[in-house]
DNA sequence: ACCTGAACACCGTTCAAGT
DNA sequence: ACCTGAACACCGTTCAAGT
């Protein structure tokens, strides 16, 4: 029983197997990874460097599954809508990755190239260049608040809160909780912010050509 | 050296210490944790049930620190600005502490009270009861993404992008990196989202009866 | 009540041994 | 090249002992 005729790890199982733990619990040791899957620990030592290369392979798994298909043959507020929508779907599979994920960079061939072609379309839909970066960063923020939203426990609002008569409570009471909670805030977010770029494209549009439009109070 | 005639320990001081440590590497042992006190890890049982409890302990101290104290008689949109800032501000602090919590449920007295604020103010404003919770759930997902968004590394986007020639490469090189990138795409978030807001409020009061138009004296 | 030191189980990692 | 078993350092937790 010594070396097997024929492998019994290799990175591609390891790295599924760790992403089935972390991404359900939230949490993964060596020892687990290695009874899962079949082998004892110092097995795992023959493929990968340790803890922190297994960890970084799942991140990299993560980013690589985020670099969704999107058709960007639309209008630029489909596209838009649909990525994020992809990207968090993606990022709500393994809620307890999120974090992990939201600290590292975009890798080239991920999420990297979907925002390029983003990019490219925001652009020639006539948004300033100063624009274009901040909209894709304020699309990353709603999908990574939005994800994390999703690891939020059941009730985000504890009971005493629900109990008052005041306006939150009223509020509290009479929406949804949980998941679909969480998918009207990501919904709601996305249509506001889509409207609102619509209504900057055109202001700027009417104004002639780019520049910074109308931000009320700037606070030296 | 058995009991001393006043305790070397507290909560308060655990508490503090934990913060300080996984505040900035992200993690803490309970190991370092008594050294950092000057005293041994079995000492710490004394004062709390195991290293869960400060955890949770460390998140009930920073959901304090987020209820900030925001000057409610403004102007919603200064309000609403004002609290997003300080609690991402609140946030940043401890960025290595957002994940956890991000995934914890708001208590009385802390965030929660902020909310409730806001809540009726955004009430008294004119927003319908179905749009206020997704108000405050919108800001929170930028307050929460804005502020994981500190914790990404400096260089958000690798050097293969940076050295293309197309829109993305061109938009990322005029931009800034790092932490003034985090803080524009947050305001700009912000901005654009608070824009989006008056001219729903605008349309619905147009649509609606014609009362109750967004001066902070009107009454429900 | 509160600190200590010894003890235990568990985890990450290394390494010689085996094929 | 790749798996195993033994070994080590480290961490979280318990507990009897001391005041």
């Amino acid at each position: 029983m010594a070396r097997p005729r024929t492998p019994l790890l290799s990175i591609d199982r390891i790295v599924d197997e760790a992403i089935s733990m972390a991404g359900t619990t939230g949490a993964f040791t060596m020892t687990e990874l290695a009874t899962k899957l079949g082998v004892r620990q110092s097995s795992l030592y023959n493929h990968v460097d340790g803890r922190d290369e297994v960890l970084e392979l799942v991140r990299q798994r993560l980013h690589e599954d985020m670099g969704v298909k999107v058709d960007i043959s639309g209008r630029w507020q489909d596209v838009v809508r649909a990525m994020a929508r992809a990207q968090r779907a993606a990022l709500a599979r393994h809620p307890w990755l999120v974090p992990l994920l939201a600290t590292s960079p975009a890798e080239p061939g991920g999420a990297a190239s979907s925002v390029e072609n983003v990019a490219t379309l925001l652009s020639k839909a006539g948004f300033a260049d100063a624009d274009v970066l901040q909209i894709i960063a304020m699309v990353d923020i709603i999908i990574i608040g939005g994800s994390l939203d999703l690891v939020s426990p059941e009730h985000l609002y504890p009971d005493e809160v629900l109990e008052g008569s005041d306006d939150l409570a009223r509020v509290v009471r009479a929406a949804p909780t949980g998941v679909s909670r969480a998918d009207a805030g990501f919904e709601f977010t996305l249509d506001l912010v889509i409207t609102a770029l619509e209504q900057r494209l055109e202001h700027s549009s009417k104004r002639g050509h780019s520049g910074t439009p109308h931000t009320p109070e700037a606070n030296a």
